[in-house]
DNA sequence: CGAAAGTCTACTATTAGACTTTCGGTGCGATAGT
């Protein structure tokens, strides 16, 4: 089949089976690329299609599709969607449905009558679902919200840092990766643990120009806390209001209620039952605002939120644009408003970076050393005397220094022989201290765009790599510039003038001390490089001119 | 790292201030009890 062909099929694939009238090129670019047997990491805003890029060509393809979800409610919802179109059925796979549901979506996919499989992470840690998936032979492997392999892979949900081993286990079909918004680390940790080979990127600009940009600095908490509730009571509802805390999601819901707003609490500490009619209820319009911690917002797709504001900062900017990109959706203008204060920021390094806890991970390696045979992990966990939440962190440290494998059948763990407990512990310590410094330097960026003297929509870009030539005129710093032209302040973000800064976005570098690096901003009189040893760093350009601080690669 | 709650001290009646401790986010799956 000629490529036009092709592109012809799929176009007619998308309109008959799914309704949807046109694609987009990098929709069909992304497609062809999947169709090829290449592996696809796809980086666009939500609502622009994502979910195409692999129900489409699974029709062509004709097998199942694995797709992985990290919210069971995320997979329903899909469920439901393609289940209501022309196109083949879905199931779910997954622990909050009776046996029977499961058997029967297994039986489905068996005999084709459904052709999309939804799972989370964790299933694919369960040889019979992986035994399954292999008889099978998925044509396409989908791993849906892939930020998630970065943001929770390495702590918090470590089944995502399998997922690699889990697609070979399967047959290795083509893999691809979705996500709306991803920095170049995040890429990087994408297309490293789920094992892509030469990764076709494809991505629209990451740009939302209607949501205008605001921050709001305070130096005292109460005053802080005041202005957040004045401003959200008064803001254009629908909105999002993102706390740090459970605690301050109920206190400031509380107080916006006594204020007359129509506000509703949502953290993971209430009752799913509560969290599922809060979440129904603000899709449909009532709770008119939403007062939430991180729990709230996957799969939010309500296209006329007006805002999303912060009371305190989140710990990335990868963090901060998932949430605000929830706002106006639908094209029309939206807020996102920070409210600022920079002590906030040492809660998130507290949630970030704990210490390492060298004595546990000492009782690991020494007990795993001790063993004849591999263990499972909480066997381990239990040989140690540790939870199995510390014990899973630890391992996984130490599978990433090299010194434990895990093992295919039980994915059973076992020290690598050739090293001492000592040389291990070590070099788990150094992988700890690399990831830490860069979760500080990222904590940091979020310091530098609430601080930042110049365009916030520049720097936000820039952080995701990508180049505004001229200020956006839709942040609080454009505003203040346009009120105030005649202070001559104006100056300050205009764009150097080309060939003044030796060093272009994206340009690849070497530091003496920090190893190798990219460039991610360039400003008058310095840049930012994100190193992979230590992570961002803000240089000064004269420094590193006289000091011949960076070598081109 | 910082806020808030808890405890102690001084010193003399009701409380102010210093010091110490605790707590803080995200979900899957499996299991026990209605």
């Amino acid at each position: 089949m000629s490529v036009q062909d092709r592109i012809a099929e799929l176009r007619r694939i998308a309109r008959e089976r799914f309704g949807w009238s046109d694609l987009a090129a990098e929709q069909t670019e992304a497609m062809e690329a999947l169709l090829d047997g290449h592996d696809v990491l796809v980086v666009m805003p939500t609502g622009s299609g994502k979910s195409a890029i692999y129900q489409v060509p699974t029709v062509m393809l004709g097998g199942p599709t694995v797709v992985v979800s990290p919210l069971i409610a995320l997979q329903r919802d899909q469920v439901v969607g393609l289940r209501q179109s022309e196109a083949p059925d879905a199931v779910a796979v997954n622990s909050a449905q009776p046996r029977s549901a499961t058997d029967r979506g297994w039986r489905a996919i068996r005999n084709g009558d459904a052709e999309y499989l939804f799972l989370s992470p964790e299933q694919l840690t369960k040889d019979s679902v992986v035994e399954e998936l292999r008889e099978l032979g998925p044509s396409l492997f989908v791993v849906d919200e892939a930020h998630c392999v970065s943001a929770w892979g390495h702590s918090f949900r470590p089944d995502y840092l399998n997922l690699g081993e889990a697609a070979e286990r399967l047959g290795r079909p083509p893999v691809l990766a979705l996500t709306a918004t991803a920095a170049a680390p995040v890429r990087a940790d994408i297309v490293e643990h789920l094992n892509m080979r030469e990764a076709h990127v494809v991505t629209t600009g990451t740009d939302r120009p209607t949501i205008h940009l605001a921050v709001r600095t305070f130096t005292d908490d109460s005053a802080k806390r005041e202005a957040v509730a004045r401003w959200t009571a008064r803001a254009c509802a629908p909105g999002i209001l993102y706390t740090a805390t459970r605690k301050d999601a109920e206190a400031y819901a509380g107080r916006l209620r006594r204020d007359g707003v129509d506000a509703e609490a949502y953290h993971a500490g209430m009752k799913a039952g509560d969290r599922r009619r809060i979440h129904d209820g603000f899709m449909a319009g009532a709770p008119a605002v939403v007062v939430a911690t991180s729990a709230f917002g996957m799969g939010i797709d309500k296209p006329d939120v007006r805002f999303v504001a912060h009371a305190s900062v989140p710990e990335s900017l990868d963090s901060y644009y998932q949430e605000i990109g929830r706002a106006g959706r639908d094209g029309e203008p939206a807020r996102a408003v920070l409210f600022y204060r920079p002590e906030d920021l040492g809660l998130q390094k507290f949630l970030t970076a704990r210490a390492l806890d060298a004595d546990a991970l000492c009782r690991i390696m020494t007990t795993l050393l001790g063993q004849d045979a591999p263990q499972s992990r909480s066997r381990t966990a239990q040989l140690c005397g540790l939870s199995r939440r510390k014990t899973s962190d630890l391992l996984n440290l130490l599978e990433e220094a090299g010194a434990v494998t895990v093992e295919g059948r039980r994915r059973t763990v076992r020290a690598l022989p050739g090293r001492t407990g000592d040389e291990a512990i070590e070099e788990a310590a150094q992988v700890f201290e690399r990831r830490r410094r860069v979760d500080r330097s990222r904590i940091e960026m979020m310091r530098g765009y609430a601080e930042t003297p110049t365009c916030r929509r520049q720097y936000l870009l820039g952080y995701f790599g990508e180049q505004l030539d001229q200020p956006c005129g839709r942040c609080d710093v454009c505003d203040r510039d346009d009120e105030h032209p005649a202070t001559g302040t104006g100056h300050r973000h205009v764009a150097a003038p080309p060939g003044h800064v030796p060093y272009e976005t994206n340009d690849r570098v070497r530091h003496a001390e920090w190893g190798a690096g990219t460039v991610m901003r360039t400003e008058e009189d310095r840049l930012v490089v994100l190193f992979e040893q230590v992570g961002y760093k803000t240089l000064s350009l004269t420094a590193v001119q006289e000091g011949d601080l960076l070598t081109g690669t």
